[in-house]
DNA sequence: GCATAGAGTACCGCTCAGGTCCTGTTTTCG
DNA sequence: CGAAAACAGGACCTGAGCGGTACTCTATGC
């Protein structure tokens, strides 16, 4: 049903949490706020360090805190290191799909593919803290219906 | 890690099969000619055939055939058809999260899932037949960073 | 009337995400 | 110096759901 994984979705909610801290949180502290179990947040607290998008601190008076800012955390960001990079097959970017012999679309998950990363990472952890930036569809009134219709580059919002 | 379904994969294989074809096709020769088992081909147009994807004719001398032209299909059709509509969290559409208490993001999901489901509404079976459409980067250059910039409705691709 | 082929339903096994636990290491504080 | 706090890094278990299979019924054509 193309969604992504609960921990993604949990490490999200972490993330958007820590950036409500200036100083160092623990893992505890963080499952408290979040409401999320305790030994879960811990794992993905680890899973988010070892990619870089945060910082810890050992021992006592240690604990966890945003590398970047949320501004500049992409979701794609958070769910690559969840849950690993972006694939809607197995196809894509030269894998093995089980379909050689009569596959014919090999190679062409790849747009699809793009065009989901793209979306993902346009998409950042401070606009999922103030909701739709400009109405419900302010985010994806940018995309639309256009291989036909649309010229290259012809991508206007962006400045 | 973000990926949709094999049997969501498989069927666009089909469906781009059985656009190859002017008449009606067996299910048994679908499955030889796209290498996958027959049972699961089957099953799948059994499917895509309940959702008015396809039209089918009983008896000897039957088969499937396409509802539609291939350009007239979106993979997200295609998709839902086979996983359900695409929610990339439980959170989407007004859907029960667990995470009920401490959770701040509710309702901010559809934001993602709106450009998700957008992205994969834009992409036709017939596109993906030719491959990209007007370059690798013409599909997902309609989406774009914008949500400080982007006036609403500002919308220019899709005439 | 028989062969062909779709329609419908039920079932089963396997994979993997999600969750838990344990042990080690580092740092701070008394 | 020792104890406590908190991160680090595994191993392990379980359950849901995907993927695959089988069986039977119905409709059509020769």
């Amino acid at each position: 049903m193309f969604k992504l994984s609960r921990l993604a979705d949990y490490a999200v909610v972490t993330m958007v949490e820590l950036g409500r801290h200036v100083e160092l949180v623990t893992a505890p502290a963080l499952a408290q706020e979040t409401g999320l179990p305790e030994p879960t947040v811990a794992k993905l607290l680890k899973v988010l360090l070892a990619d870089g998008l945060l910082q810890s601190r050992r021992g006592a008076r240690g604990g966890y805190e945003l590398a970047l800012p949320l501004k500049d955390i992409s979701i794609a960001r958070v769910i690559a290191a969840v849950d690993g990079p972006v694939m809607v097959t197995a196809c894509v970017d030269g894998g093995d799909c089980g379909c050689t012999s009569g596959c014919s679309l090999k190679g062409k998950w790849d747009v699809v593919n793009d065009a989901i990363r793209a979306t993902l990472e346009a998409i950042s952890l401070a606009d999922m803290t103030r909701g739709a930036p400009d109405g419900a569809g302010g985010l994806s009134a940018g995309v639309r219906r256009g291989p036909e219709s649309a010229a290259p580059g012809a991508a206007v919002l962006g400045g």
